[in-house]
RNA sequence: GGCGACGUAGCCAAGUGGCAAGGCAGAGGUCUGCAAAACCUCCAUCCCCAGUUCGAUUCUGGGCGUCGCCU
């Protein structure tokens, strides 16, 4: 956090606590808390909760935390669509805005990694909308082909030529903006200053967390809730439905899992998914860590005070 | 008790007389930006014993085990 600070004292940036860590830790309670303590409001970051409606397996605050906390960055995309980082940016760029022009603190708080840290580092992303036509013709190319047709068009792209899902949107945004591609990636640090705060456990913690919710968000009603959502319109194929829990959630409604085995299913895909958001937060030196037990509030206060 | 089939990694599963595919799970990693995604790396000497053979996971015999059918 060196380099911003040297033009502009550390003192009048707003400092905004950004709350990450793994999945099931206790990120969203400790978010809250830290709310009402400092008279702040929570920016989620998280790619699955700012979709309307899919509560359960999205992990959204409760109605209680929302009554007594303002939430921004949730509940307010239409299921159906893909929401993106660029959006996100946008979005919680302005909510961060607002609430600090109203004299309150604004609180990140969030576990996708990638929003997480473009917002936080202010990566300048292009935004241009997925291409239907252009992505099927891709789809049907090995990785090869995408490799070579991506190389022809820009010889260093700077993208991860055996990742299918990165050749084919470096191609994607090459049809609209032109190369290269990488002069369209800078950051442009935001006008507050983050201060990044990382929650841990063991994993033997972590995952027995992992198990009791999976298991309380079935008998949540995690099934039915799928189901209305595919009653409304969502098609099995939006982003929120395939997310941890839904994923799981629509194999049981097409048979393929039973009831009993679902929550055990939805649990190792969290257990994945908090070690991937462990490995990438443990690599960023900015992260300030703190174990959840015991109360890792009173630590975090202090240091927030620092 | 008889007949038949099978016995390969935590699970599923291919395969061959010459040093054992793949998938899932697991472990580790990547990330200049679609990210709860995607990608990369690692991860077995084939139930046991004896025999045939230069060489057996693969062939033969005997165990043990599982499944099915029959009595």
């Amino acid at each position: 956090m060196a380099g911003a600070d040297a033009a502009l004292p550390a003192k009048l940036l707003t400092r905004v606590p950004v709350i990450v860590g793994p999945t099931g830790i206790g990120k969203s309670r400790l978010a809250f808390e830290l709310a009402v303590r400092l008279g702040g409001e929570i920016v989620v970051a998280d790619s699955r909760q700012v979709y309307e409606r899919l509560d359960i397996a999205t992990n959204k605050p409760s109605p209680e935390m929302r009554g007594r906390v303002r939430y921004h960055m949730i509940d307010f995309v239409d299921p159906s669509l893909n929401f993106n980082a660029a959006q996100y940016v946008r979005g919680a760029t302005a909510a961060i805005d607002d609430i600090a022009a109203r004299g309150r603190v604004p609180i990140v708080e969030g576990g996708t990694m990638l929003y997480v840290d473009a917002l936080s580092d202010g990566f300048t992303l292009t935004g241009i909308p997925p291409n239907a036509a252009l992505r099927s013709e891709l789809e049907q190319l090995d990785i090869a082909a995408l490799r070579s047709r991506l190389l022809a068009v820009d010889p260093d792209p700077g993208v991860d030529l055996d990742n299918p899902v990165r050749v084919i949107r470096a191609l994607e945004i090459l049809d609209v903006a032109g190369p290269p591609l990488r002069r369209l990636r800078t950051r442009t640090p935001p006008q507050w200053q983050p201060v990044r705060i990382g929650l841990t456990a063991s994993l033997e913690v972590i995952d027995s967390r992992l198990d009791e919710r999976s298991r309380r968000q079935v008998e949540r009603g995690l099934v039915d809730e799928t189901q209305q959502a595919l009653d409304a319109g969502v098609p099995p194929t939006a982003a929120v439905l395939t997310g941890i829990g839904y994923a799981e959630a629509l194999a049981h409604l097409r048979g393929e899992l039973s009831l009993e085995e679902l929550p055990a299913a939805m649990a190792r895909s969290n257990r994945r998914y908090a070690r991937r958001q462990l490995r990438w937060w443990r690599r960023d030196g900015r992260v300030r860590w703190f174990e959840i037990e015991p109360d890792p509030l009173p630590g975090i206060l202090r240091y927030l005070d620092e």
